[in-house]
DNA sequence: TAGATTGTTAATCGATTAACAATC
DNA sequence: TAGATTGTTAATCGATTAACAATC
C-alpha cells in the first residue's frame, strides 16, 4: 500500500495553517543553518517562532518521520525535504500583471527570486507602459497573455491590478492556462476549483492593525481625535 | 450594568478572524452603496464574498444588534459603525521606515490613505537616501526616530527593512512610543504586550501558492522540471 | 397576516495542546 | 544505562454551521 518511490507528500492536502507554518521552519532551519547549527529539537525551534512544541512536531509529521528520539530534527536532512513539500524545489515561470507602484516594487523584491520565483513576463493595459523595459522585460499589452503565456510555459501570476477588473484579468490568466495566481487586489475573486489562489490584502491588513492599537491600549485613546 | 454612551466595542476584543472578516464586510458595503443598494441580508452579504449566512450574523451581533429582522442591515447605517470598529474612524499618524522598493511603493499605495493611515514622517539608515525627498516628505536618519515621533506623535509604524535589522528597528520604534508595527520584513519579532503588531510576508504567501498548485494538480506535475 | 430575516443556542467540525510510550 | 526527544493518542479549546424562536 505505500510506495518507497513516491516523494514526501501528504495523502490530504495538509491544512492551510500547517502550510504556513512549514514556511516559517523552512526560514528558521536556514538561519540555523548559516550559524552552523546541526541539529535542533522541536522544542528550540518552536521557542524561536512563537509555536508549541506539539505543533512543530505534529506539523512536520504529517509528512513523514522526519525526526530523531532523544536527538531533535537534523536541518541539513530537512531543509530539502521541506523545501520540497512546498514546492519550491523548483523554477516557477510568472508572469507579473499590472504595472503600477506595487508591481514594480515586487518585481525587484528580492525574496521572491530567492524562493524559484521567476518573473519572466509583465503585462499592463496602459498603451504608455506597454512597450516599456522594467527589470530587463518588455511590458507586453494584456491582449498577449494567452500567446506570451502559451509561448513561455507561464505557471504564476502576480496580480496588482485595481480592484475594478481584478475579476476580469484573474479570468484572462486562468483561460490563458495559469495555475495559480498570487493576488493583491482589494476585491474577492471568484476562481475554478482547480487553479491555486492566495490573496494579500494590504489595506485589510493595516485595519487589523489598528483594532489591535485600539483594543490594546481600550479606554485610553479618545474615539475621535 | 451597560452605559449607553459607551461606543459599539466587544467586551473583549473579538477573535482575530471575525476581525478580518469585518473588513471584507466594509468593503463590500462600501461598493454596494456606490451603486445605490440600501440594505443587504446576511445570506447575500455572505455569498458575495463566500462567507455562511450564520457567520456573517454572528460576527455582526458580536458587535451589536444592527440587523433588522425582516429586512436585513441598512448599509448606510452600517457602514460608519463598522469603520468605527475598526478604528478607521481617524486618522492614524504613520512612520514608513525602509525606504528600499517595497517601502517606496507602499507610499503611494492609495488602499493607505483612504482608510485614515497618514504616513507623515520616512526614515532610513543609509546615508544616500537620508535627505532625499518621496511624496513631498524628507527622509529622516533612523536616530532621529524617537525625537521626530514624539514631535509629530506618531502612533503607527510600517516597517520595510531587511530581516536582520528588524527586530532592532521594532525595539527602537517602541522606545519611541509607537504602539503599532506593520512589518514587512520575513523575520519573526517579538514585542511587548501592549504593541500591536501585523506581519505580512510575501514570500511566504508565494510559497503558499506554489504548495497549492502542486496539490490541486496533484500527480500532474513531475517533481523536478 | 405571511414572508423574510435576525440573533442566538446547540451541534459539528477542526485545530491546538498535554501527556506519554517508544526510541535513540 | 540515563536523559532527551520523537510521533501519536486523548483532551481541550475555539471556530463554524445548522436550526429556530423572536421580530418586523
Amino acid at each position: 500500500m505505500t510506495d518507497p518511490f513516491r516523494e514526501a507528500q501528504p495523502e490530504k492536502p495538509a491544512p492551510k495553517a500547517v502550510i504556513s507554518r512549514v514556511s516559517l521552519y523552512l526560514r528558521q532551519l536556514e538561519n540555523l543553518q548559516r550559524f552552523g547549527h546541526k541539529t535542533i529539537s522541536s522544542s528550540q525551534l518552536g521557542s524561536l517562532l512563537g509555536i508549541n512544541d506539539a505543533q512543530v512536531r505534529k506539523d512536520l509529521a504529517h509528512f513523514g518521520p522526519f525526526g530523531h528520539p532523544g536527538i531533535g530534527y537534523q536541518i541539513e536532512e530537512l531543509i530539502p525535504i521541506l523545501r520540497g513539500i512546498l514546492g519550491i524545489d523548483r523554477v516557477w515561470k510568472t508572469a507579473l500583471i499590472g504595472l503600477g507602484n506595487l508591481g514594480r516594487a515586487l518585481l525587484r523584491y528580492r525574496g521572491f527570486r530567492g524562493r524559484g520565483f521567476q518573473v519572466i513576463a509583465l503585462f499592463d493595459t496602459d498603451p504608455k507602459k506597454i512597450g516599456q523595459t522594467h527589470a530587463g522585460l518588455t511590458v507586453h499589452s494584456l491582449q498577449e497573455l494567452p500567446t506570451v503565456a502559451a509561448e513561455l510555459g507561464i505557471q504564476l501570476a502576480i496580480l496588482t491590478v485595481p480592484a475594478e477588473v481584478a475579476q476580469a484579468v484573474a479570468d484572462l490568466a486562468i483561460t490563458s492556462g495559469i495555475q495559480g495566481i498570487l493576488n493583491f487586489a482589494p476585491a474577492p475573486l471568484n476562481l475554478p476549483e482547480t487553479t491555486a489562489l492566495v490573496s494579500v490584502d494590504l489595506s485589510t491588513q493595516l485595519e487589523q492593525l489598528a483594532y489591535k492599537v485600539l483594543t490594546a491600549h481600550a479606554g485610553q485613546i479618545p474615539p475621535h481625535e
